[in-house]
DNA sequence: GAGTGGTCTAGACCACGTC
DNA sequence: ACGTGGTCTAGACCACTCA
């Protein structure tokens, strides 16, 4: 009754349950493909093609010319990233960066750090829907990169209505204080309510590069929407003022939502 | 300046940028190996290896015989699980699962239902890191399968120390109504705080079986902590008494986390 | 029955790191 | 110099689908 497996399956299902099993613990060196080779009577190819299934599922890993290993389980616990914490009232004396993300790397004793750069974008489709925009309006975007410990870990994008940001700080290239929901305040918008979409996909060429996301594992992708009461309507209705994405790779984040009050 | 790029990358990115230009529109077919063989004056090999890293990218799938397509991204949005509705007043007038994961689908016009088992297993590492256990204790777990018009759509396995629901009806492989939550709340332990720990990353080898997962898609796994007041507790002190692990393909869920309230 | 992808083989040359 | 993986070729046979 079993179908006989192919030869690529063989050699595919003996290292993943060597590897779940501990046989091979994270960080171990696998067999080089010419021991495979002999071992399972098959050719180089074939064992190539097992590597780069394994490779896809995340459980390993090739370093090029010195071997194929069981990807590296942190030896510290992946960063968590309170995506529930309030913005206000936060020690504001550090450098560097000080909202809640820099925080969070913080009081996991790790050094967070910045790189913001601002521009002007038609809204794509997404902002769009978003922000219940009618078109493709002109945007501006707060794109900042951010570092732990010197190495670039994650990305978040901000988009903002000109109109709501025109002459403020929020368009300099630079951290805001004490935050950008100040501004919004001062100039009649206060925040009042915050939804988060969280999606995953494989990340594209270009965040692989950008922030050195090994082979096998993929992008959590936050977008958030954040609703300011609407000044220009009588009834409570809410208006969509920030569109915020961020690209959190798989094996250095968990993203922590935080909830107090009733059951759910 | 420019490295020379393999013969494999040439192929993967005149696709690539074809896919993402739209020029193949998601659902279309892509050239044949024999086409592509013939254009860039490659190998079949070579065609093959540039086919599978497009479907590890999550752009490309195959459908043996009948050619190489452009992922389809869903004609349906994808569907929004909400993470953050509380579970009390749901309308349970309604055949089938009456929980906040089948309201979503419901909301969405589609039908929801579920299979249940359960079962007692030792804790492993991570339940007893979640309900801050000295060892591996037995627990009853709670394994949902949820499906969606019929098809696996996700799954849901909840973690109960013994005897917080010993004799009730938490036992039993079926829908508890009005909720778990009522049960722990008649036996002085109701819920009051959640923690959602959002991570992602490559299905395994079960999971791409039992949900029907395309190559190249990821799975959000979402760890739900559940804390009630601890009773033998003078302090506010938070008692752990639920872990449930929500594994969801990233292919067909968002999942939303609301928040009112003060600025984020 | 022709077209197409799935699997597999047996070579080959190269770049790179270690010794 | 040697071992290792990265890349590439030129075949081959099979199973499945579609016209």
């Amino acid at each position: 009754m079993t179908a006989t497996l192919s030869l690529k399956d063989q050699v595919i299902d003996q290292l993943r349950d060597e590897i779940r099993s501990g046989r091979y613990a994270p960080g171990d060196r696998l067999p080089t493909e010419e021991r495979l080779m002999a071992e399972h009577g098959v050719s180089r190819g074939t064992v190539r093609v097992a590597y780069r299934a394994l490779a896809a599922e995340g459980l390993a890993v090739s370093q090029g010319t010195r071997g194929h290993y069981v990807r590296r389980v942190r030896t510290w616990d992946p960063l968590v990233l309170s995506m529930s914490r309030p913005e206000r009232n936060l020690n504001t004396d550090d450098d560097g960066p000080h909202d809640v993300a820099a925080q969070c790397v913080r009081d996991q004793g790790r050094v967070p750090s910045e790189l913001i750069r601002t521009e002007i974008v038609l809204a794509d489709e997404r902002a769009q829907r978003a922000l219940q925009l009618p078109g493709p309006e002109p945007l501006l975007v707060r794109r900042r990169i951010r570092y732990v410990d010197g190495e670039p870990f994650s990305t978040a994008d901000s988009f903002y209505l000109r109109q709501h940001v025109a002459g403020s700080p929020v368009e300099l290239p630079e951290q805001v204080r004490p935050g950008v929901y100040a501004v919004y305040a001062e100039r009649g918008l206060p925040w009042v309510r915050t939804e988060d979409y969280v999606g995953s996909r494989m990340p594209t060429k270009d965040e692989t590069r950008e922030l050195r996301i090994p082979a096998g594992v993929p992008v959590l992708e936050v977008i958030r929407v954040s609703y300011a009461d609407d000044p220009t309507s009588d009834t409570n209705h809410k208006l969509p003022v920030r569109m915020t994405a961020y690209i959190l790779p798989a094996d250095r984040y968990r993203a922590l939502f935080e909830h107090e009050g009733e059951s759910r």
